[in-house]
DNA sequence: GACTATAATTTTTGTAACAGAATTCAAAAA
DNA sequence: TTTTTGAATTCTGTTACAAAAATTATAGTC
């Protein structure tokens, strides 16, 4: 660091911001909106901008996926309300049912915390058995939450998305899969490893 | 009118248009909004304001009418929470998020069939790991359905609710557990055994 | 040569400013 | 009394501006 010599000068052609690289990815216009709808018309534009950065996500995704597993969003535009038994409650049958209702559930709500962020992936294979997660199932990804150890998540390997079991120790850090057959495989700065997401929830329909 | 005199001199006090006299009733400000998303912004506007004004005039008619006529107003909460993208399809505009809804999937819709006969129970114990149903499961359970042999059912066995495999063969109906600690219960006639629900699908959460 | 820091450049974004339209009232005219 | 007209004031769409953010070329450093 001179301090006699302070200017870079010159042009420097093709420098600057690049266009649409604002929040909405769009160019923009000053419309005037009544006071009292400032908030709710702000809000709402920021959850489109999300939810369209959610939907190239999304098609980056699903160009990586391939065949191996299906993607989708969750749609909970409709609450449903279903009746939460515990098993414990239950245990003096005969029961008229609606008195051992503890809480009603809505299942979107039980099983989705961050809607902008969560997709849904049915599994392929039986990788994933030793935790529980079986071939059909369907996965609900987080993908705003941090991976963490121990953590089931979603991996973009090779160019392919897979279930894996995040390991991260003093030895390093690893994506373990449940399955004796397969090693883990190390993540590492150099390596095309890219944790897409968290899986919070497995779900297995018969 | 003459020509000569064409001032009319002086101050006007209390001139001028009044105060929450334009379209929104109330003060404005600007804010910038996406060029694409501009014409469903004004649009929900302009109807807004409508309904404020609907609101304002029936509160008048209702004070003009007494007691004569019996005029019940809508309710004003639900009307605040009107969401903006109920909208979007009015707006004619070729929305980008129309091109995604169709994959999006509703988990209430998935997960239950028959909404007035579901349930929600949440297991307790390890009994049938062999099925991929772990403790803390949270499992969908229709009673509207028919036990079939190899269907997973709550049972109601000694005044409890327990999940087990119902097993029919030519030797009987028993109900197996997943577990190879446990043997299978024979279902007779005279038995107080009950199939309480045929269940549909199990949610993990981690 | 490779990497880093920085200046240059361009877009974004919130807000202020402006001008014409709309609205309302008081004073003048009929 | 009624009508007309001009002044006063707010509304509203748009433009303008400045600070912030983002991006890249260049100079400097190791």
């Amino acid at each position: 660091m001179t301090e006699k010599n302070i200017t870079a000068g010159g042009a420097r052609k093709g420098a600057g911001r690049k266009k649409g690289s604002g929040k909405f990815g769009e160019e923009t216009k000053v419309i005037r909106v009544p006071e009292s709808k400032v908030t709710i018309v702000k809000h709402w534009l920021s959850e489109q901008a999300e939810a369209e950065q959610q939907q190239k996500d999304l098609q980056e995704a699903q160009a990586l996926a391939g065949d191996k597993l299906h993607i989708q969003l969750p749609d909970s535009s409709e609450k449903v309300l279903i009746p939460l038994h515990s098993h414990k409650v239950v245990a003096g049958f005969p029961s008229p049912a609606d008195d051992y209702v503890e809480t009603r559930l809505d299942l979107n709500d039980k099983l989705i915390q961050n809607k902008q962020a969560t997709f849904l992936l049915t599994v392929q294979g039986d990788s994933m058995k030793k935790a529980g997660i079986h071939d059909g199932d369907i996965l609900v990804v987080d993908r705003s939450l941090t991976p963490q150890d121990g953590k089931i998540v979603i991996a973009a390997l090779d160019g392919e998305l897979t279930v894996k079991t995040l390991s991260i120790k003093s030895t390093g850090t690893w994506l373990v899969p449940e399955n004796d057959n397969y090693p883990p495989i190390p993540v590492r700065e150099e390596s095309d490893i890219v944790i897409w997401g968290v899986v919070t929830a497995t779900i297995k329909q018969f």
